[in-house]
RNA sequence: GGCGAGGUAGCUCAGUUGGUAGAGCACACGACUGAAAAUCGUGGUGUCGCCGGUUCGAUUCCGGCCCUCGCCA
């Protein structure tokens, strides 16, 4: 149930041979984090519930889009009494027009996991966002070069006069690295000159995993592909019967742009041309249904590049509780 | 019933002056370090409505039939 750990530790020897590089290890007597992940729909929230009341734990969300205030349905948000039942940090906590970033997020969550841990009781970090989870499970560590929007805009202008491959080759110039694994990404490879821009220093020299701060136990919830999508769309009618439209429209009456970050929540984004008058409600949904499909798709290719996800398919029967079986033995209650 | 338009990928459609076909979306896979429910890359998955005729060869031309949508009765 533990993570493997290299059986060959001597200096030097960055990768062994079960795929882990020396990266890879918590440092030594790191606590202990209990991680549920999975695409969305699957039920995370419910089991990081269940095993908050059955072990004192508390959830650290790891969702990028439960941060804002006034965004409840559409993301499906624990309720207030789920969240009375078992102490959540990191929901709410944001205004709509608010940006959120990943270097932001890992320093939120990280000092939310310490304050649990300080009470003695259990940090459940539960979310959606990939990129979030991993940051904080794998300890990385972040270019400290905050987002230059006047950069940002400048070289999207010079992109559409050069082209993405001359602003790529500049990039390849000073950063190889960064370059080969931004490859046509427009935003990829901007963020990188950003960051060379500001420091001198090339971001692949800046960033990198590990140690890993803690000792965690990851469970990845999934289930089969057809189910989930079903599992989907029938979230996404129920979210429309039970209001999703006033919440964006209440959203947008108070004054928050369609183009701020948090619209881009599935299920908002594709409410405003229909609020606008200029696609039929069911066209709206259907696109819903569709991104989100895609979105699922997005979140497991994800999980399945890491090697040390427990796999949790939650239609199999007695699922939960083979689930809190290992994260009692994790944690050493019975 | 008459006239007109149309039946091509899961959907919306393009196309082939006769050599078995391609876009967008969907779908599948992948990348990802301060926008990540974001962004980007790769992949065509098909009795070209059915039956017959002409032809070396028909999704394409001809005939018949079926179906859909308009308009008129």
């Amino acid at each position: 149930m533990l993570p493997p750990t290299p059986n060959n530790q001597e200096k030097g020897q960055k990768v062994s041979q079960d795929g882990f590089s020396s990266d890879d290890l918590a440092v030594p007597g790191a606590p202990k984090l209990v991680v549920v992940a999975g695409p969305t729909a699957v039920g995370k929230t419910r089991l990081g519930i269940e095993l908050g009341l059955r072990f004192g734990g508390e959830v650290v969300n790891a969702d990028s889009r439960y941060f804002y205030r006034g965004m409840d349905i559409g993301v499906a948000k624990p309720d207030q009494a789920e969240r009375r039942d078992v102490p959540h940090h990191l929901i709410d906590i944001l205004d709509p027009d608010d940006d959120m970033s990943l270097a932001l997020y890992q320093g939120l969550a990280m000092a939310a996991i310490a304050d649990i841990l300080s009470r003695g009781r259990v940090p459940l970090l539960v979310g959606g966002t990939p990129l979030y989870v991993n940051a904080v499970v794998e300890g990385w560590r972040i270019p400290r070069v905050p987002p230059d929007p006047e950069f940002r805009a400048r070289l999207e202008a010079e992109a559409e006069q050069i082209g993405l491959p001359a602003l790529a080759s500049r990039l390849a110039e000073i950063d190889p690295a960064a370059a080969a694994r931004s490859g046509a990404n427009l935003r990829r490879v901007i963020r990188a000159l950003e960051v060379y821009e500001a420091t001198g220093v090339p971001m692949s020299a800046q960033e990198g995993k590990g140690p890993r701060p803690f000792e965690a136990l990851e469970l990845g919830l999934t289930m089969p592909r057809e189910e989930l999508y079903a599992a989907v769309d029938r979230r996404v009618d129920d979210q429309i019967a039970r209001g999703l439209i006033d919440e964006v429209r209440a959203l947008l009456d108070g004054g928050l742009r369609s183009d701020a970050s948090a619209m881009s929540a599935l299920g908002y984004r594709q409410l405003v041309p229909y609020l606008r008058g200029e696609v039929s409600l069911a066209d709206a949904v259907d696109r819903i249904k569709a991104d989100t499909h895609r979105y699922v798709r997005h979140q497991e290719t994800w999980l399945r590049r890491n090697l040390r996800l427990i796999r949790i398919d939650v239609t199999e029967h007695g699922c939960v509780e083979r689930a809190t079986l290992m994260v009692a033995e994790f944690l050493g209650r019975s």
